[in-house]
DNA sequence: CGAGGCAGTTAGCCTCGTCTAACCGTACCA
DNA sequence: TGGTACGGTTAGACGAGGCTAACTGCCTCG
């Protein structure tokens, strides 16, 4: 499976919603603002191809190769999100620019803004 | 019509191409790297929607309203891909990646960067 | 005059990623 | 014990945006 956006964004999602409890497909589609059927079926697909799982008790959780990809993809989300708002962008305009970009930006990019960000 | 990413990466290739002369449709698909028909579909659209015409001698021309939209892409794309490169981006992958965010980023967010990167 | 080549179009197909409608199953409560 | 709420799934539709195959129409060259 190759990873497309719409996959990294519902994997950072649940990492996301991880931090603050145990994950159901409901709230990843709260939080997304996505309807029960897509998160379903999205979920569905993460689980075949080995990214996520399901617990004991029926909650969603990161498989590790799920964590990896979810992680890298926060830690662009944070990064840009809060260098943009040093550049003077409102928090959440800056959140939403970030959240689309996060996916497009290759490696070498994303480390010269980092590189650049952190001084 | 909503002018979505496809269409302003038209657009800002007719734009390009005007600039070394006359536009056929066949240059954008050689230029976009996409088949002929995909360009000839959207060149349909792009003309329907009054972002694109044809002159008297066949070749494609952007309209008012399509000139507008093609050069604030273009603007973006310049002045991202000159920035990430300033920053140590290879120039080929700062374009590729310039060409990708610049359909993404708020105003806000774009005229951040344009202040900062022009210090 | 006929044969190719080339630009453009039409038709039809595919994948991705969303949606709604409808159904299933559990759990709880009167 | 039977409704009702709620989480999850299945089925089916749809738009965006690509693709290939095949046709048209023109232009040029032998």
């Amino acid at each position: 499976m190759h990873i497309h956006e719409s996959a990294e964004n519902y994997l950072e999602a649940i990492l996301a919603l991880s931090k603050k409890g145990p994950v159901r497909s409901i709230d990843v589609a709260q939080y997304l603002g996505f309807s029960k059927p897509s998160v379903s079926r999205a979920m569905s697909l993460l689980r075949e191809n080995g990214y996520v799982a399901v617990d004991d008790t029926g909650h969603l959780v990161l498989t590790d190769t799920g964590r990896e990809i979810a992680s890298s993809i926060y830690e662009r989300h944070t990064l840009l999100t809060q260098w943009l708002v040093r550049l003077g962008v409102p928090e959440e305009i800056a959140a939403e620019d970030a959240c689309k970009i996060e996916h497009d930006l290759s490696p070498e990019t994303f480390e010269a803004i980092k590189r650049h960000a952190e001084v």
